[in-house]
DNA sequence: ATGCTAATAGGAATGATTTGCATTCGTTTA
DNA sequence: TAAACGAATGCAAATCATTCCTATTAGCAT
């Protein structure tokens, strides 16, 4: 929201302040959905603010990542999505019949499954869970 | 292994006994490595038995899963992987230096999902969770 | 302001998967 | 068991997501 801000906070993180990059930070703080893929995002900066290449799009998600302040999530639907990474790491509930997603972050599990990859001989990086079911919602439950 | 088996197989599930699709059950049954991409499966259909397409590889794909006689994995590799569907649930343990892959499933990682999902008000159908790292190869330890 | 380097645009390239279509095969039925 | 009909296949072209290439431009230290 603040210009002043994201650029303070690209600068913290050793990124230079380029429109693009300060253009995208801003994407997923204004947007009310948090998960958007490449695509999604490229589409709202060029609505709104005119002009930048898919391909930067591409490298500046890869960037913010890197560095922290956005998180990939890799659902079965064949795209990356992406989603500020305020908060600390959390693993997503999705409703299979109205798409929500629903972020929570379980400590048991996450013990556990460090624990796991120790059993291995695993050195953990990271994970993805995802848990498909269908939501409370009465429209999710009429039909199927 | 045994192609009345799976032509049974097929008929059970209403699908048409072919040759891509006997060849492709053949292949997961003989394979060593549990996860295999549409490649791969293409690489030893046509290695051994001569002569297929690679769509067909993914049309067949498709339908043994939608049937429940494979399981479609989506790893953060961009290609999705396939593998017999017998034996039941398990989760999967990715190393991302040498892409094994090893499979384990954890009662109370289990028993935590169901009461998230409850303490959300979801019916949980199913889950995906892949544990990302570096096994203990020293392969796998060197540089990086 | 000036220059060096990193970043960008945009299009071509890549890799995975899908689709369209003419041909062939599997199964049903006579 | 042969005709007949729809489903399945092969191939090539098409699509989708993502990355790479290269000339151009923009950040930023001096």
């Amino acid at each position: 929201m603040d210009i002043e801000a994201n650029a303070a906070l690209l600068k913290k993180k050793g990124l230079k302040i380029t429109t693009p990059r300060l253009a995208v930070l801003e994407i997923f703080q204004k947007s009310k959905d948090r998960h958007l893929s490449a695509e999604d995002v490229y589409k709202e900066a060029m609505s709104k603010d005119g002009d930048l290449g898919l391909a930067t799009v591409y490298r500046v998600l890869t960037q913010l990542s890197e560095v922290g302040l956005l998180a990939a999530t890799n659902f079965e639907t064949g795209k990356t999505t992406f989603e500020l990474n305020e908060g600390g790491h959390h693993d997503h509930l999705v409703c299979l019949s109205c798409g929500s997603v629903i972020e929570f972050n379980d400590e048991e599990i996450e013990n556990r499954q460090e624990l796991i990859a120790k059993q291995h001989g695993f050195r953990l990086i990271n994970h993805s869970m995802a848990l498909y079911g269908v939501c409370s919602k009465p429209a999710c439950n009429d039909a199927g």
